[in-house]
DNA sequence: TATTGTTATACTCTATAACTATA
DNA sequence: TATAGTTATAGAGTATAACAATA
């Protein structure tokens, strides 16, 4: 097995970009006193209505991670739970106004504080970026 | 401001990528007995020998925490201490032979969790994708 | 005085197990 | 019986504060 192939270095730059990226989400995550999974979790919900276990199915928690998560936001008013229509069993989750408005704030936070990054690149670089990543972000399965 | 311009769908796949990437270390050490950073750290010290409060500040830690994690570590003989040369107040820390062992292994997990999505690109394109990475990646500060 | 590191403490995040309600 | 969700409980990760040793 050879190494410092093509994989490896496209392993090793995506790694480093994935904890700089993670790095960056944790501390705006923080300076909201939100967890990065929260700050995860109200990204979905823009355009989602997921149910509890489609959440913690796709986040890869336990359904009794995904219930405390969801109180501790609901608490801050960020989240809402909703019966869902379909299934007396299940619930929904909702992000809430301001829910949304937090969420537009930070990864409008997200965006300035990695500008530096991405102005390193041109227009054309940065599309040729977008394309060449989206063959490597797994299809996300649907929620619901 | 615009809206879904080049930097939005940029950052857009970027994050995504990322939570992508960060789930498969994260799962993989978590395989291992290991939080992801701690796979992150034995990482850096694969080529590194810094001290506890370069990690510390490197990775956004309190130095306690640092304490905490080289701690657990160390315990289960994946990494050492030992005194710094030069600063008698400083300690290093070492990669043991069976840290960087099992790195090696998790790293090769980590490849093959990701291959099918970075199969996705042909040679060219993944050489391609590694060099536009390259200039978004922080260049990380000096350790020591 | 300032820096390096450890320890004591408290809080958040997480999973496991036991439970209720519905399918 | 199996699935969806909550609650009680425990372990790991984290930061703050107080401390000892060295610069």
């Amino acid at each position: 097995m050879p190494i410092d192939d093509s994989e490896d270095v496209l392993l090793d730059g995506l790694v480093r970009s994935a904890f700089q990226i993670m790095g960056v989400l944790t501390r705006i995550s923080a300076e909201h006193d939100l967890s990065l999974t929260q700050l995860r979790v109200l990204g979905i919900l823009r355009d989602q209505r997921p149910r509890m276990s489609d959440l913690a199915a796709f986040l890869g928690l336990d359904k009794s991670t995904m219930s405390g998560l969801v109180d501790r936001a609901a608490r801050r008013g960020l989240m809402t739970r909703a019966p869902n229509p379909a299934d007396k069993r299940a619930v929904d989750v909702l992000i809430t106004d301001a829910g949304r408005q937090l969420t537009e704030r930070m990864y409008q936070e997200a965006r300035t504080a990695l500008a530096p990054a991405t102005g390193r690149l041109d227009e054309q670089q940065r599309r040729q970026l977008a394309q060449l990543l989206q063959p490597v972000i797994t299809p996300p399965p649907p929620l619901g």
